[in-house]
DNA sequence: TATGAATGAGAATTCATTCAT
DNA sequence: GATGAATGAATTCTCATTCAT
């Protein structure tokens, strides 16, 4: 019965996977109707189950797409930079611009955290790692190079993504309310902001 | 003060607010069912009503709460140091522990993000205010007395904020799944990892 | 939860079980809408639930009550005469009648059979098995007495409650379609042959 | 005869057959799901609508062909024998044992019985009104030769076809729950022991 | 004939909220 | 203040059936 249908190329399982998408990060998995979902994406509510069985498996397709698509993006990007810093730099430049492309991965991650993160499927996890990994890498040449101060790998990833996602996935409320004592900084103004603070951090001073 | 019939005193209404509290950073304002609420505080449902009005009331009284618990105490913290170097450390310290008492804000903060924080009560997001400005404030001080690069105000918050609430809402997960490559740090070797690297990115090299 | 309420002495939860009983009988468990259910009853769909949690366990009081009712009715007949022939006698014109009176047991009945029974709450099984042990009694009794073959209990059983419900619940049917070549008899008339044919068939040819 | 493309004969439709008639017999006809179906026979599910129409003519095909099955084995043994009490003996027995060799036919009889056999299709009655005719020319000539007490017919009928069904379809829940004070008859015996008692029942002591 | 993909009309169950006592 | 009992509006999922190829 479950038969992980791969044929999930159709149009029509590739029009319901992107209108989930949006849906649950909008309203998050509670939130997200199916009936609303089968009419924003003009298909036949049965459908959506012929293509994924139920909500539940559809939300692990489109948790698990999303965050391949951010983590594959960053990781190919950091691997076309040589030098060390740099490979730190573009880490966080590049998850942080393809995270604001799909701002829906933010908010599915920072939900799935507060949910307590166990329902989120082990398919999204290991990409995270993945990201994980190549910063673990990254610090250890680092600290072998002698240019960065040994620091544990899971403080840096934390900050790293923590400082990202809050920072895409909270621009809404941002825009919505203004506060005209504090300036609300475009999102490449707080990269690199986010950025040299942690390169700085790092890197042993010269 | 002015004292208004406050019923929310009564024992009934603490252990609605106490369960409440707890069930809201678990399951999120949708997956907290009302019935489940009334008896876990074993408490008969329409009593829930007669306390709190509504499900969106009693959120609203259970959000604010938290958010002004941790956010009272780390500002009292703050002041009670000199240094303006030793002020940031001290809000980054103080709010991680009182977040990591409290784990139940993390969880709501993050999971208001990710619905876009369009419902979050005016009062809670004032509280999350009183940190960035007083944060604002230390970065001033900092760059007037040539200590600190000048940094933009909110990017340092985010960072804060999301590195933190990143690390206790992810710890149950985190616990769950043994990575054994990375060893998983605990909240103080953490917290001063990412007080470490703050501190250094934004201290000027002596 | 699954609080087994039972103050389903209510009004409410009468109209709703003397409902659910027919109705299962009449249209079997899938065919039972809980809407329709919920409508005849006059009463609210979710009262259903509040009463009785689901369907099933719906199903189950209904199956329960109603065995009970036909063999409690059953076993204090048989007690009240004293020859042994006669007990048998009275077994069969007793579950008969109140069978007859509650036409949704044998329909019931013969419906999970066909299930395999596998579904059958436990406590409406035991209804029938104290059935079979009274008769058991009474052909012991009666080949003691030396006024029986002996006779397994269990094949007699079976004619017996097989005979009837087969008579009860085929009713509507031939009622339905006249097959003038073949008198339809009366219950009374029914009964009678089986409990002659049976009788006779049992009795040691005087 | 007329050979009008009877497509039943195809592999697909012969399958198609084979598994609606043991899911028939073990769900009912409610219970009995199509999709399920076509995966079982493994065959596509629109194939079942080009071969036999809609749900409820597969059906009827899967009942007819049971009951015909059972009573033209039964009829043809009853001719095969001559004196009128072995042909009452026989009807019995040869009932029994094609029943029990096809036992969809007993669970589906009685459900149908259950449903107030409004639906049961007009062919499938006519196969039981056939045992019926014949058991009641039987039961005349015994009559006539005067070695039967004169009885009505339909209680004889009800009282075979009962018995034997129930036994059968009780089987599954009997040998699931073992009672063991009461010894589980095979189905010989148990067939014996109704052939006797309705034999004994029915015969004048000689 | 066979098959993947629709589709409409349900059907069970849930849940916040209210009401009468 | 507390409680058992409603209640209406959703919401997920199912299933027989059809369609296009």
């Amino acid at each position: 019965m479950k038969q992980t249908k791969d044929r999930n190329v159709s149009k029509t399982a590739l029009l319901i996977l992107s209108h989930a998408n949006s849906m649950f990060a909008e309203f998050g998995y509670d939130g997200t109707i199916m009936d609303d979902l089968a009419q924003r994406a003009g298909v036949n509510k049965a459908s959506i189950y012929y293509h994924f069985t139920d909500k539940k498996y559809l939300y692990e397709q489109c948790l698990t797409k999303q965050f391949k698509l951010v983590v594959d993006y960053t990781i190919g990007e950091v691997e076309r930079v040589q030098a060390t810093k740099d490979k730190l730099n573009q880490l966080i430049v590049s998850f942080a611009h393809k995270a604001d492309e799909n701002p829906q991965m933010p908010s599915i991650l920072m939900r799935e955290l507060a949910n307590g993160g166990m329902n989120m499927p082990v398919n999204a996890r290991k990409q995270l790692q993945r990201i994980l990994f190549q910063l673990q890498e990254i610090l250890e040449r680092g600290a072998s190079e002698d240019i960065f101060h040994p620091m544990d790998a899971f403080s840096v990833h934390i900050m790293i993504i923590g400082s990202i996602c809050f920072f895409i996935s909270s621009r809404p409320m941002r825009l919505a309310i203004d506060t005209p004592e504090v300036v609300d900084p475009s999102l490449d103004e707080a990269i690199n902001g986010v950025a040299e603070i942690i390169l700085n951090g790092l890197l042993k001073s010269k």
